[in-house]
DNA sequence: CCTATACACTGAAACGTTACAGATTGTCAC
DNA sequence: GTGACAATCTGTAACGTTTCAGTGTATAGG
């Protein structure tokens, strides 16, 4: 017996990581206790709780997270899904930013899983539930049929979607109210005399390319403004690509002279553009743009801009995702943040 | 026996992810030889090796990596540590999709691993260390005398910095050249008739701030240029701060005709404090900027530009901390990259 | 005094993988 | 015919965790 005690002692005191054979061995319980006293489990004695409790703080008790995943089949991993080509610079740090927030103090890990342009968008999705390496996913980029949110709801792993989809189907998502973005955005360009806007819009196959387009024609025809085309590029498309359609566009004859720009980076462009055909911004033509960081007024004071909070989006993601994780019913994660109207302030006179 | 088989038939063809178990059932042979013929072994059968493999590619199998990490301790997983609040917009998103982009092909995640402003940098690396949670970490934000490098280095965890350190110990790391963009941004300058730089420099305890601040006084008294000193600032500043700064320094008698600005956003905030004090970019001052995305020449065209490729770097430093758990030798991974020379194409004239 | 029953705790098994120490062949030299 | 040896293959045990099915031991009820 005192062989058998040494014997114990060299392997349960061991130098490395503390796991749950060391707890039973310093406090005497069986590892079972032990790993029931963790979780507060009824079973277990309230002074053995604390005991135990006590000794895991003392030496830094952390829970393996193979042997749980392994055990259970919980990896405590959330999936941020990325396109590494079309996604906007801003929103893939302040959304890793707000999701970091909001599992901070959780057992959570965030990884990010891209993919490429030439990449069926479901594929990250498929490996990560064959795989069963996240235990939720979020993913942007979303469509009013969406595929990966069809394949999760299916395979019942919890996700939340940056954008709603339009399938008669009920899952998380976090939106920016892009309807109510382009609804003001039109009714501020009429409030200050324009009557000929043009719209550069999100990619068609995206949802908010709809909720924009529906904000901003609705607006048009309340305020008796009309449309001057521009469908030719998206936020999607080149800076190069828009600058070069938006001169194109100025130089015609009938032009318009209010521009609604779904993203900052597209707006440089288009200020570039209508400056390149000789015209002047505040002068010729309004632009009104959503920004996400407060950079635009910098660049050109006559801009006007609405902003969106992605790193506020990325939380909420996250909030949801835990949310049905831990039980809540999809229905009840779902949230709209409506635009912060700033349109004013960057117009001082 | 039959009874035998029958138990075994149903564990082994479960409907589940196919495991080892799965695949020794359906090709007839044991565990160990499955697992090994996968590895390549080579003691395994080149027939049997075969079969085996055809058989896993078949079913998909995929190996658990809870298993793989709970036997092995490798976990196949790379921490990028980031700063919350301090860490350029760009940098973020282009750093994730160049390490994204060489770990693509390996099986290896990428988790993102943040800290606050009101953390110890050294805390997320002693939470990765001590809980085995990544076989390979990336910070950036690099100073002289790093202690998470240090840290990293004593517990022998293969890691690799964005930034060079100074403490005369070797590991991997990517860096960008910013002596040289100094020195070439300061010629630049004299090239074009300035005589009084200011420079805005990086947050002064980070290594890249001596490099740059090495190269700008280098330079200046190769070109018997002066310096105007704008130490009150760096490019950590809020866009506000900087801009204020700009403005009053811009309205002394003695002011600046000529910037060195390190970094893109900060660039604006020049810009915009230079015109409040109601001077004229590219006649009355020059300014010189890193950017790491082609947009500054569209905010005005006057800028003068030099590119920084934060995906590249990205890539670099998961090629380093691969090419380190690999068992390359950490001197042997490190690299510095040039800066790409662009500060003629702003300036057709 | 015996039997329920609640209470506090425990050992063994399993999750999927790899490493260790064999086991079963067949081949060859002597 | 025997021993040595290589070539292939296999069972068992471990990694750290949780779950299942208990095991004792008081306390209470009859």
């Amino acid at each position: 017996m005192d062989r058998d005690q040494t014997e114990k002692d060299d392997e349960a005191s061991g130098l490395g990581r503390p796991t749950l054979k060391t707890l039973a061995f310093m406090t005497g319980l069986g590892v079972t206790t032990v790993s029931r006293a963790l979780k507060d489990a009824p079973e277990i004695g309230a002074e053995t709780r604390r005991r135990v409790q006590l000794v895991a703080k003392q030496i830094g008790y952390r829970p393996n997270r193979a042997g749980v995943r392994l055990r259970t089949g919980k990896t405590s991993v959330i999936s941020l899904v990325l396109n590494t080509e079309r996604e906007i610079m801003s929103f893939v740090s302040d959304i890793i930013y707000g999701v970091s927030e909001v599992i901070a103090d959780t057992p959570y890990h965030l990884i990010v899983t891209p993919y490429s342009r030439t990449q069926d968008p479901l594929d990250p999705i498929r490996y990560l539930v064959e795989t069963g390496s996240a235990d939720g996913v979020i993913i942007s980029r979303t469509q009013p049929n969406d595929p990966r949110a069809r394949y999760m709801l299916e395979r019942g792993i919890p996700f939340a979607t940056h954008g709603r989809t339009d399938m008669g189907l009920i899952h998380p998502y976090h939106d920016f109210d892009n309807y109510a973005f382009a609804t003001e955005a039109v009714r501020h360009l009429a409030g200050i005399g324009r009557r000929r806007l043009a719209l550069l819009a999100p990619p068609v196959e995206l949802t908010y390319h709809g909720h924009t387009l529906d904000g901003f024609t609705d607006a048009l025809s309340e305020v008796g403004a009309s449309e001057i085309p521009f469908n030719t590029v998206s936020i999607d498309h080149s800076i190069e690509q828009i600058r070069m359609r938006t001169a194109q566009l100025m130089r015609r004859d009938v032009r318009p002279d209010g521009f609604v720009s779904s993203a900052a980076a597209a707006t440089l462009a288009i200020v570039a553009g209508i400056e390149d055909a000789g015209l002047k911004l505040g002068r010729d033509v309004d632009v009104v743009s959503k920004q996400s960081s407060d950079l635009l007024h910098l660049f050109r004071r006559e801009l006007l801009v609405v902003n969106e909070n992605f790193r506020l989006a990325g939380a909420e993601l996250a909030r949801s995702v835990l949310g049905w994780i831990g039980g809540a019913t999809p229905g009840s994660l779902q949230s709209l943040s409506k635009p912060t109207g700033v349109l004013a302030y960057c117009r001082p006179d």
